[in-house]
DNA sequence: GCATTCAGATTACAAGTGTAATCGATAGCG
DNA sequence: CGCTATCGATTACACTTGTAATCTGAATGC
């Protein structure tokens, strides 16, 4: 199945750490390696050489795009977040629940991790795809 | 955080291949490394050697237990599908929406990743809650 | 009884990941 | 003008995973 929706095509798998990575630049890019490390070196446990890894990583991998800026580089996604997302979101569905999306749902609810506000958020959604 | 949900503990994460040997277990056991052969090797191109590498593999992590039954082992999941599939979820959950179910739903909706069938169960399992 | 067969156990081995250390060039500082 | 601090690039190295092959001991057929 090649449709609209396969629209990371091309890009290898990102691992969790690259995950990590990609987040940062999803939410302010482009960054140089020392910005990134800013961000989540702290938080991780990481030193530099381990974000400049990573870097290089989804660089190969196709998911990061460079732009020189002096003697560094800045870095940029190349693939959307919500296109990581959906083929993620809809792996795991797959492999967990037969493709369906109503048993994932069931699934959240029986194990409460819906609070009441995602509860009526969904609602909400509901009524709007009905119109 | 050691909450009921957390009822997987102790079990090392399971792999992907891996996870295809538990889920025919967890629709039939106990079952024979062979009788695991004969329902996944074909789909998944697999060979018995490789079957029971993952079983071992399984058992070591605490995810299976063995009942001998003549010269051979017989497995049974050690934990249950409900509990993996909450953990896989909500590991998702966490690593893509911050720990909200609703966005998660929001995606699939927008992708249309959810059926017509999806929607309508969604609105039943929703009534039901508000009882 | 002895060879063949079939179990699990042990070993293999390449790719991917997490997590760096080191190297080689260069841009500034003094 | 040379030294140092910094880049990215290269290399490292152990652990996991996918995917087996081989080994070893016991059961079974003759």
């Amino acid at each position: 199945m090649t449709s609209k929706s396969d629209s990371n095509s091309g890009v290898e798998r990102i691992s969790d750490a690259e995950h990590a990575v990609m987040e940062v630049l999803w939410s302010d890019s482009p960054l140089s390696a020392a910005d990134v490390c800013d961000v989540v070196c702290k938080e991780r446990g990481w030193s530099i050489p381990t974000v400049k890894t990573l870097l290089s990583r989804l660089v190969t991998k196709g998911a990061l795009d460079t732009t020189p800026d002096g003697r560094r580089y800045l870095y940029t996604p190349l693939i959307e977040r919500s296109a990581y997302v959906g083929t993620e979101s809809k792996r795991l569905v797959e492999r967990l629940f037969g493709g369906r999306a109503a048993p994932l749902f069931a699934h959240l609810a029986e194990s409460e991790a819906l609070s009441a506000d995602d509860i009526a958020e969904i609602e909400r959604l509901l009524q709007e795809m009905k119109k």
